[in-house]
DNA sequence: TTATATATTTGTAATCATTACAAATTGACA
DNA sequence: TGTCAATTTGTAATGATTACAAATATATAA
């Protein structure tokens, strides 16, 4: 996807393509590290040094609001961003804070849900994520001390 | 279950049941509200009013890894905790912040990880969590705002 | 193309949850 | 009872996120 492909998909989404967001989506579309906000402006700044914190923050936002990329729930201390929308899962080493990636069957995740029960009967259901915390390969190995990569 | 078989349980866990650690967890045993610090906080402080919150923090860590609580992976901006561990799921309302359970069938999320593919070869699962978001029937109803309750 | 209005970006300051820390207190054990 | 270690407490510090206003960029109309 160049970035006339991207900006395309912005506007349908209703969201301006800035050269900001773009940058902004096009990193996290090239590197799917689930990347925390500090992570995706240390990487921008180096080819554009004006590129702002807040910017980051306003266009992951921008983009997560119109269903672009999607925050992902876990017990990190930062929030970490994820554009890959094919259904998958998350492992979260709480060693080097790496993520990854668990692919998953299409609706496997709502064929957990009780048939019938109504427990989310009046609840509209906007987004839904499944996660694994531990120690990744890395850092459950006692002898090889990680070093936070991704 | 009494303070003394709260007393016990947490002994058996290591954890060494004092006033303050045995107060957070009646809370959170008696009030399934998946609360916040604060909430425990504000909760506690009625009637003691010189329970201090780094105390809470202190228990609450103590009981998560002891095991007898369990951290909400949530994109909510406060941690939230749950001391219920039966297998289920959460819905976070995204309008009022309220936390409905979602009973699921034991070794339910394990029967979703793809068999025999090693995509969670050498990691060391420790946790899981399915959690989903939206708005909760209150606050999906225009009309009626729903205030922020639990 | 130029003028004008609107949205976005930028940088700094403020906010708020969480953690660090040290003194005071509690609890276990000899 | 006395001593030691763990816990509690209150305050200060940290760090991610947000608020805000001025500067800049973008879209639209003339």
């Amino acid at each position: 996807m160049d970035r006339q492909q991207m900006a395309q998909l912005l506007c349908s989404h209703g969201v301006r393509p800035t050269q900001q967001r773009l940058t902004v989506y096009e990193f996290l579309i090239g590197h799917p590290i689930h990347p925390s906000v500090d992570a995706v402006y240390e990487a921008v700044s180096v080819d554009q040094p004006t590129f702002s914190r807040t910017t980051v923050y306003n266009s992951l936002h921008a983009l997560v609001q119109a269903g672009l990329v999607r925050e992902l729930p876990l017990c990190s201390e930062e929030r970490r961003y994820d554009a890959g929308l094919t259904p998958h899962a998350h492992f979260l080493c709480s060693g080097c804070g790496c993520i990854k990636d668990i692919p998953l069957a299409p609706n496997a995740v709502e064929s957990l849900l009780p048939k019938g029960s109504g427990e989310l009967d009046g609840c509209l259901v906007q987004g839904q994520e499944l996660s694994f915390s531990g120690l990744c390969a890395s850092c459950s190995t006692p002898d090889s001390e990680a070093t936070a990569s991704d």
